[in-house]
DNA sequence: CTGAAAGCGCTTACAG
DNA sequence: CTGAAAGCGCTTACAG
């Protein structure tokens, strides 16, 4: 496009290109006078490097992807908001790639998303089981969003996920409430898993019984698939009185049938999510909810990946806990 | 990263690198021997070629710019999704810039983005004002989302709010409601004043009076804008018996400070959107809203940017109007 | 502190 | 149809 290069900068600044690349650089050892004439001269021609040219000769981008199940889902519209956010501040550029959950898009991300112009990868997978994850030994930094991988090799950051549904199963325990059902079992890359671990956990820790009939599979966390559970969950011979659905949007969709069924919430059944989407809290009735602190996940996501990056990243592999916390709204305490 | 470049493959498939090149880039006049020699050298040596070079060499980085006010916004984040999928299928990564509404970013935009490794933009403008808006000679191609500018210099599609909204209001005056409010007639980039100019058109061809006081900001097209707006709807000394909202977040919350204020929906007062967003459809009560063809958008506004980089585009610059339908749910038909 | 030159890995006229 | 070579615009040893 433009067609000012470095060395019309030096032209014009009468300097050498190795001077105006120091300045522009930032490096040291420039005087006053002739940092001034180059950047007077870069002013003039309104000259802006060629980052093609930069990647090329440096071998880095300064673009990191961030690969998705989808960004028109809420929790990752945010994340992916968060991310970015904390990318632009160290003058790294996102990449959004949607895997649409697809095993041969979520292999490509493993496989390091190769001839893709990146430094490095944030993933969250929802196919690939976590004990199936592993990195190329060519490939470029990974670290990964979700679930963890016990023993693996790759950097993790994630809410502690039997910790905050066994806090979550507890509140609605604390209130009262016994057949409380799980919604979601079913979810993805050990996401249900882990979290029904969490559920039963807080159920046997109160004497409570555990009842299969109760684990709702909800495969896909959206509001479609939350209503269908809650559906059967209505349909059987004693239904619940409270549901613990693995995430907001699977809430939300409960809700929903919960209000077609003209049940009220949560007299008759309280409800809890998992995400703490923004659909929640200003649902009527507002929607109780793990919310874990998405701008500490991003801002340790980022600094981490481009430590791995410089090669300036601890010798082991980390595991960082997000922060949670239970947001207590109608949807238990009416 | 991978050491495999051009000239490693050459060697192994015993050809030049410009046979190597005329295979990856598919030119004609390549023999299936050779092209299959080639092809296994790639395949052995997992070449992938380096985008940075490619770039450098041909001018042209294969990603555009989809510059949005926020993508945690579920609006923007489905308008991101579909992008995201058009630009994919034709071989172009779409990097996402958020401005957050900030008018020195929606500047940085303007001019072209400049060293950044892009090909052209999608523009969605929130404070910018439409008339405002020019391309810079020497810019990148543009293209812009959202209301129309007229007699300007640079490719639109959008939605013709007018008729939208004339649409939407004409609903509400169909149902036999008589004090129709408008909320967010304070939004950004002509979008309020457009949608205002459709609401009010409804409102006179039906004989209805135009109340001011009927007529709320609503800047910011959140959740709780939506709310504030409703309540001090709720205040006045004869309050509504319906609202338009000009977008679905706005709508979402007057439902929630109707649901507050203990009435019903749409008994007491009706409520239509615009956008269609997903919350919308599963709300309850339902939101009754103008339902943009997204892909449609998406498709045509990846299609026309990508002939304007090539400099295959019409001479004219395009109005592109996006096809609409109201969906009527439950906030207006119970 | 600054200059001249090589080279990152491609694509593309230019010859053959 | 293929080969040898130039050049896209940077950064970075290497000299001075």
């Amino acid at each position: 496009m433009v067609a000012t290069r470095l060395s019309d900068v030096a032209a014009r600044a009468g300097v050498s290109v190795k001077t105006v690349s120091n300045v522009i650089n930032d490096y040291p050892h420039i005087t006053p006078a002739t940092r001034a004439k180059v950047e007077a001269a870069i002013a003039e021609l309104g000259y802006t490097p060629n980052v093609s040219a930069r990647s090329l000769r440096k071998g880095r981008s300064d673009f990191i992807a961030l690969a998705i199940p989808e960004m028109a889902s809420p929790y990752f519209a945010e994340l992916g908001a968060a991310i970015s956010r904390a990318a632009k501040k160290r003058g790294i550029t996102v990449l959004i790639d949607q895997t649409e959950g697809e095993p041969a898009a979520e292999q490509f991300v493993l496989d390091g998303m190769r001839g893709q112009l990146i430094d490095g990868i944030i993933f969250s997978p929802i196919t690939t089981a976590p004990t199936k994850i592993t990195v190329a030994d060519d490939g470029k930094p990974l670290l990964l969003l979700g679930e963890r991988q016990p023993g693996g090799a790759v950097d993790h950051v994630a809410v502690d996920s039997v910790q905050a549904s066994f806090d979550a199963t507890n509140h609605l325990i604390s209130l009262g409430r016994t057949r409380i059902a799980a919604v979601g079992v079913g979810g993805g890359a050990g996401t249900g898993a882990v979290r029904r671990k969490g559920y039963r956990k807080a159920l046997k820790a109160a004497g409570l019984p555990i009842d299969p009939a109760l684990e709702i599979d909800g495969t896909g966390y959206h509001r479609e698939d939350g209503a269908a559970a809650m559906r059967d969950l209505l349909a059987l011979p004693s239904p619940p009185d409270a549901v613990f659905c693995f995430n907001d949007l699977l809430a939300l969709g409960a809700l929903r049938a919960l209000a077609d069924a003209g049940l009220s919430v949560p007299g008759d059944v309280a409800v809890v999510g998992f995400d703490d989407i923004e659909d929640g809290r200003y649902h009527s009735p507002s929607l109780t909810t793990i919310s874990p602190d998405l701008d500490w996940l991003a801002d340790k996501a980022v600094t981490l990946l481009l430590d791995r990056i410089a090669g300036t990243g601890p010798p082991e592999r980390l595991d960082l806990s997000v922060p949670y916390t239970l947001q207590i709204r109608e949807s238990t305490t009416g």
